[in-house]
DNA sequence: GCCACAAAATGAATGGCGTTCATTTAGTAG
DNA sequence: CTACTAAATGAACGCCATTCATTTTGTGGC
């Protein structure tokens, strides 16, 4: 990781002077400034005004200079995927019981990937080994399963399960709020309409995505803990 | 629904002469052949593969033909979504006790997702009042859940977060086999790694994404199980 | 029965996207 | 010194979703 600036771009003192053609002497780019400007440019513009051109003209640089450090935009996503995964929270599994340590380990993962669902896609398929931060997040949470006296054979599966539905609850965060509003077709969906109706009069304070959440982890955490030996 | 083949296009007794210009006497397009099409581009081809162009040459008609039936790409993924949605199995709510019925109701919401992962962040955000088959889904399933003695401002909450699991899921089935190898990395992470071996070897039958959807499934259903009054 | 208008098709054009390639320049190993 | 590799530019490519002008056909109101 070479001590380049993390954010560069038209903000860093640049002239408008066009580099000429060729190898600079100091190099421009590497993973960690690819990173940081394609985080940059996703909290500016979202997922959309991440392309290939605008994630060049932050780093001032052309495109066709980014292939020389990823291989696809895939690569990018990777980068960022794993940056994001460093931010999850597993310090509890250190410190607390097994069930608050989930939780707030969940939580915090749920939370981080809401803002960025069009990773999940990439995170679903990704080998562990392209992402080094998140293969240090299986770590800990492992051992904290391990600790806790999980049957080693179950651990990943347990994990799993915890993940698929976080994944898909990060999703239900980006819902808008009227997404179960059955419009014109309410006569025909008695049951369905009074229960969205029911549930909306209690949800004066919390988000119904979080209550969704709280309800399906709690139930998780109580059931896959029965596992412990 | 006009009487219109379900598959059009190069498959239909079709001469190689070109249309000319202008409305055709009988209407070439509806949403319903649309949809029929996109799904036989979706299973040759995959998602890469479903683009408008394709989906016009499919049907045997210019590109820009489509556009007066769907506003833009997202509403033919749109209606392949309610299509699909209209396969999955909720018969156990009428006949079954409520944990069976939800069991079969995810695993067959699952296994139809499973292979059609790339509408699950349009389904997510997608408002049901555009997607009749959905909303019905939604009707049977809040009465079978009202049905099993639910309160009714729970359950919106307990049919999400399912949902969530079972979306969340769905990817898991795409994944590679070996997406928890953590190859070279291997030494830095024992407590993952062990984790990994010994899942692995007790899996010579089921697949593993099988294993952990049974596990969290299981755990959700006894778990919001409680609920019930 | 005409006439205005809506509906459904073609075909050409547009702008943006990810990516590739030839070329140039700078550092580095033998 | 001399290959070779690494890292940049800039031009080009092919694909994609979408738009628009145009043509033709059906239809509802007078």
């Amino acid at each position: 990781m070479p001590a380049v600036p993390a954010t560069q771009g038209r903000s860093a003192g640049n002239t408008g002077a066009r580099r000429r053609a060729g190898r600079p002497s100091a190099a421009l780019l590497d993973k960690a400034g690819i990173t940081a400007a394609a985080l940059e440019l996703i909290n500016r513009k979202g997922y959309d005004g991440l392309t290939m051109a605008g994630l060049a003209k932050e780093l001032d640089v052309a495109p066709s200079a980014l292939y020389n450090h990823v291989a696809a935009k895939r690569d990018v996503l990777l980068l960022v995927e794993d940056h994001l995964t460093s931010l999850v929270d597993v310090s509890d599994f250190d410190s607390a019981p097994w069930e608050e340590a989930v939780r707030s380990w969940a939580w915090s993962y749920r939370n981080v990937f809401a803002e960025h669902t069009p990773l999940i896609p990439v995170i679903a398929v990704l080998p562990v080994t392209d992402a080094p931060q998140t293969l240090a997040m299986y770590e800990t949470v492992s051992k904290g399963f391990l600790d806790a006296g999980f049957p080693q054979e179950r651990v990943v599966s347990a994990i799993v399960a915890l993940e698929s539905f976080i994944f898909g609850s990060a999703y239900d965060v980006t819902a808008p709020e009227d997404i179960f509003d059955s419009g014109s077709m309410a006569g025909s969906t008695p049951h369905f309409t009074a229960a969205v109706r029911s549930a909306a009069s209690r949800r004066a304070s919390a988000r119904p995505a979080d209550v969704a959440f709280e309800l399906g982890l709690e139930a998780l955490i109580s059931g896959l803990g029965a596992l412990r030996g």
